[in-house]
DNA sequence: CGGGCGGTTGATGAGCATCAACACTTGTGG
DNA sequence: CCACAAGTGTTGATGCTCATCAACCGCCCG
């Protein structure tokens, strides 16, 4: 098994976040009732849902790219991921969601009711096992980027970042080299557990030593992908625990 | 909702780590299955499963405790939970396990085959939406472990571990100031991504401000939960983020 | 034009990792 | 039964990484 690392980029290494636009093909439930579900849309910073209240549906992203966090009570935050056309939200919620869903811009989702879930679920043993296994590839993916969190120095979450960007770019059919980041520096920043400068600071470094290459803040392109995923392995440094 | 944290003593805050034996005791299938498997016995150190095996059983803790962990290539370590008599452990595994399970002392675990189980949840509906449930929490604590290794400090941290592992052990119906710690400073460490020396000298600091008191390193008394509690919040600091 | 937001860069220092030495416990073999 | 070795935990000295504080730039929008 690899260890690459996140849920949102090419869920680092393994699983994807949530059910992925990209899975095969056949005949799915869930996603003929969500292709007949009405859209919905969300202008930027408003929220689909937020922390706290009652689960009702859960949402396939149409267009456009949300942002999925956790706030502490003294301001600080967590965000657990970045949802991208195709990706479903709102699942493993209980009751009420433990989390926020924010539209990073414009974006349209479409709905379903959780009863609609249950019902579908029920009748077709095949779904919901579907609905086990994103769930348990979400329980990867969040574990995976606590591994990155917990262990990992400031270059080597960026640069693990940037490559699981590029992984989720590339199944969706993107470029692997020429990265669009819809997020900003602050998201980024409470994404990988660090301030927006540490971000920019090891941006910057990265262009400076010509792994990857910067323009308007929002177009990453990367120069040496091999380099890249050296700095996201373990960046040269040794220590005790190696 | 509070935010609190953890999934191994309590959960910080909501979901239960995995299906706690403390659950309702409505006539539960997986629970009479369970109970009539025969009991597997594992030493100290010695692992029921390891990241990367071809994942085949659930099981569940009988007698003795249990430490959930991945390995990075390099020897960093995160610990993903402990697992409690009367913890599931397996669960969410799709083909293989994404972690390893080590006994921390002479463990007694009872398995359940995946087909037996996929069989029983096919023809018992609850117990389908009682393993997504199981899973959700374990997805929800999972993300709020992560929320404490990103965003608190080292004695927010400990803090925080010590007030789970308080609750834990009041919902087992044992003493909720007298902890006996089953696992070694190395394992909190690496739970907490943090070294053993902060650890060690975190437990040190509460002592000597009779927040806790320390015993053959092994059984913490919390003298003052209050402050206890108050250090996991904020631990005073403000920054720029609160 | 001016204000606000997002991003970059610099100076400084705090928190925690690292390296090192030592105390204590446990288990093993003479 | 004791000595020794290995494992675990504690404490101290030092320095690096990254947070913090601050100033500035460019852009968008009213």
């Amino acid at each position: 098994m690899l260890a690459t690392a996140f849920t949102t980029a090419g869920d680092l290494g393994n699983g994807r976040s949530v059910l992925d636009a990209a899975a095969p093909a056949a005949r799915d439930p869930l996603d003929d009732r969500l292709a007949r579900a009405a859209p919905r849309t969300i202008e930027a910073r408003e929220h689909i849902f937020c922390e706290g209240d009652r689960a009702t549906h859960v949402y396939r992203v149409e267009v456009g790219h949300l942002c999925i966090y956790r706030m502490m009570s003294d301001g600080r935050r967590q965000v657990v991921d970045f949802a991208y056309p195709g990706d479903i939200i709102g699942l493993g919620a209980l009751g009420e969601h433990g989390e926020s869903a924010q539209a990073m811009e414009r974006t349209v989702v479409r709905g379903m009711p959780l009863a609609t879930l249950r019902e579908l679920a029920q009748t077709d043993h095949r779904l919901g096992m579907k609905l086990y296994e994103a769930l348990s590839r979400e329980l990867m993916a969040a574990r995976e980027l606590l591994f990155t969190v917990s262990q990992r120095t400031a270059t080597e979450r960026v640069a693990a970042f940037l490559l699981a960007l590029s992984r989720r770019a590339v199944r969706r059919g993107e470029s692997a080299t020429e990265i669009v980041l819809p997020m900003t520096r602050m998201d980024i920043a409470d994404f990988l557990g660090l301030t927006i400068e540490t971000v920019s600071r090891t941006l910057t470094r990265l262009r400076t030593d010509h792994v990857i290459d910067l323009e308007q803040c929002i177009l990453v392109t990367i120069c040496n992908p091999a380099a890249l995923a050296e700095l996201a392995q373990s960046s040269g440094q040794v220590g005790r625990r190696g």
